[in-house]
DNA sequence: CTTTTAGTGCAACTCGATTGCAAAGATTAT
DNA sequence: ATAATCTTTGCAATCGAGTTGCACTAAAAG
């Protein structure tokens, strides 16, 4: 497990004070983090500043986004040595109960064959249901 | 190819000037439609109506929703015999460039072995990257 | 025909996301 | 060390997709 300052040193961002707090949250969270739940987390940053911080993060491939339909983006910090390239592609979970997401990072992903002349660049795969904690 | 009164028939879903306008200008764009996109289409309709249209549908499974990540939710009429269900799940295909998103029936979606004790209810796969029109 | 229920249009509103701007902090040049 | 420059942060304002209340109209039921 790295630091929050081993990331960002490896990911080339720069270190300040709310990139360290907003990461630090991240990585202490299993599930993943909407904007709002760093916000309420961290009382005395602001959330445009965390804002920035994700997109920061996110363009530097320290963070991934995930659409989980909910309507609120969620914020994953990426596995060591991800690229979010194609081949870092892995299923999210979202609890239809608690609507919390997670990354299913144990569960493979098949080629995906895409049609003739299509590219792929990345993906956002969201696996909808009940976590096992709801599903009683 | 059915037509709007048999579509909605089956579904059970009351036909109505707004209900059929709305689902003729989704049967025929190959591309799944945002309500902006049917807004701007149907000049003299209102946006609440095409919302509440859409729900309804969406309800009765007429159509189904994408989150591509472009900040619109898009909708698709749903495939013959199609009941929502995990078994009729498929992927979709995002453009990042032309900002269109589409339905991929003719890749199939492998079995996803969830954790222990999670019950698999829907889900939302959106494949991302160049089309092949956009892709030169 | 009268009553009841369902659908529609309009305007207002919600809320997550985003931006302009000035102050504060960090980095580089003199 | 000081000044000039660039980056980050906080605050307030704004945007825009989505959603809702309400009155009016249309359709269905009695
Ligand atoms: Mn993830
Ligand atoms: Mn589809
Ligand atoms: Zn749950
Ligand atoms: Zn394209």
């Amino acid at each position: 497990m790295q630091t929050e300052e081993e990331i960002l040193k490896i990911k080339k961002v720069k270190n300040t004070a709310v990139r360290t707090v907003v990461l630090r949250h991240l990585l202490s969270h299993e599930k993943a983090q909407s904007l709002k739940d760093i916000e309420n987390a961290l009382a005395y940053t602001d959330r445009s500043s965390i804002f920035r911080t994700l997109k920061t993060f996110e363009e530097n491939k320290v963070i991934h986004s995930i659409e989980d339909g909910s309507g609120m983006t969620k914020y994953a910090v990426c596995a060591e040595g991800c690229n979010c390239d194609p081949i870092d592609l892995h299923y999210h979970f979202y609890c239809t109960n608690c609507d919390k997401t997670f990354c299913l990072f144990d569960i493979p992903i098949p080629n995906i064959q895409l049609p003739k002349n299509f590219k792929l660049q990345q993906a956002n795969m969201v696996v909808k249901g009940l976590c096992d904690n709801c599903n009683r």
